[in-house]
DNA sequence: CCAGTTAGTTCAATAGTTCCGAACTATGAA
DNA sequence: TTCATAGTTCGGAACTATTGAACTAACTGG
């Protein structure tokens, strides 16, 4: 379960990294990791879901650069890679952040 | 060809933008219409795909309140749907075309 | 007016992506 | 060891995207 693959920022794409913001729940995801990092699957609160879907969420937020993930225990725990990916696309974030419905 | 749907963009939800622009050619619509407004297809650059699919395209951007279309002649024009876009979501245009790769 | 050309749409087929239940893996607890 | 929990993987169904071919409509030259 352990072995995630985070990409370097560089080798993210602009048109990547819509693509994965593109989605209700996965804005959900980001944005209630940027309110409190270090979540595992459940604390994101996106678990109307089924849990196949959300592991595939996490997977695409993972591949944009947005996130990242390691094991603890059994749990998973995630993070916003917010400095890096601020650095590589500035400002894009906190626009997308700030224009989220409440 | 010329009964063109368009959005009032209170009715545009944020993840439905984020799609539209979450595409490189769509990107390069975008940014060329937001250089140099009321272009028609072939003036948007994108000549490398089909007319199909830039018509198609085009349909993505229109229905997600970006741009305008008319029909003038047998051309269509189509300008950037910039002052509504933006008072929707402040400064997510900007940030996304100001992080487009030159 | 007519034939040809040009800009764009629509249709249908195919290719690719996403969703989600079921089965599986791995960790931890009793 | 046995059970429960957190998450992944697999595979099929549903959806979306891409594109050639056929079509519509408007302009152009004779």
């Amino acid at each position: 379960m352990s072995d995630f693959v985070h990409p370097r920022l560089t080798d993210v794409s602009l048109a990547a990294a819509l693509h994965a913001l593109a989605d209700p729940v996965r804005l959900d995801m980001v944005a209630t990791l940027a309110g409190s990092p270090d979540l595992n699957c459940a604390g994101t609160g996106a678990c109307s879901v089924p849990k196949s879907t959300l592991s595939n969420h996490f997977k695409v937020l993972r591949n944009a650069g947005l996130i990242e993930s390691r094991a603890d225990g059994r749990d998973q725990r995630n993070r916003l890679r917010r400095a890096e990916f601020d650095a590589r696309f500035p400002g894009l974030l906190d626009s997308v952040l700030a224009n989220r419905p409440a």
